[in-house]
DNA sequence: CCCTGATTCGC
DNA sequence: GCGAATCAGG
């Protein structure tokens, strides 16, 4: 992988938004962490104000609430999940609280018509059924939603519109 | 041990 | 020029 000019503007752009370079080698793509500082100290861009950056002061948001999934499990509400996320060969796990503002994103707003689940059981599932989780893992009724899921995706129409995009596929954006 | 940026130096 | 290895630090 090679720094082309618009990798280079990219990352002139992560860097001044002050993201990690372990944040922006995961954005690039290809590169490892090293590779952006070095490559930072060759285009001369300004070293991050007090050497050595601590994790706290220089850690840029953790990931966008947008493409961050909370764990829709239990009326009770975890509060909190696991990510995994590749950094060069290293696999990071980060846990990330679910703030009480993106859990009430991920509700459907009280105006739109949440489709009756079929409430299909683990074993019910087929590759065309919606995968998404209702009710409480440890109670009875837990059940999954179950209509029809198009092409390949995991999820019915109305749950891909559930504001979160599927790990797989910010792996396959972050490649 | 998690992370951060900085530096060195063989390629 | 590039970036892995290393260093120094939170």
């Amino acid at each position: 992988m090679n720094w082309t000019d618009e990798r280079v503007e990219r990352l002139k752009k992560l860097w001044a938004e002050g993201l990690s370079a372990s944040q922006i080698a995961a954005q690039l793509g290809g590169v490892s962490r090293n590779a952006v500082i070095g490559k930072v100290h060759r285009l001369n861009l300004p070293g991050r104000a007090k050497a050595g950056g601590s994790a706290t002061t220089a850690r840029a948001p953790k990931r966008s609430a947008a493409a961050a999934r909370p764990s829709t499990f239990g009326s009770r509400g975890i509060t909190t999940r696991t990510v995994t996320r590749q950094q060069g060969s290293t696999m990071l796990k980060e846990e990330v609280d679910v703030d009480a503002a993106e859990q009430v994103s991920y509700r459907p707003a009280s105006n739109v018509v949440v489709p009756i689940s079929m409430r299909l059981g683990l074993t019910e599932l087929t590759e065309r059924t919606c995968k998404w989780p209702v009710g409480d893992p440890l109670k009875d009724d837990f059940h999954f939603c179950g209509h029809e899921s198009p092409d390949a995706s995991p999820y019915c129409s109305y749950h891909q519109k559930m504001a979160y995009q599927p790990v797989h596929e910010r792996r396959r954006a972050a490649r």
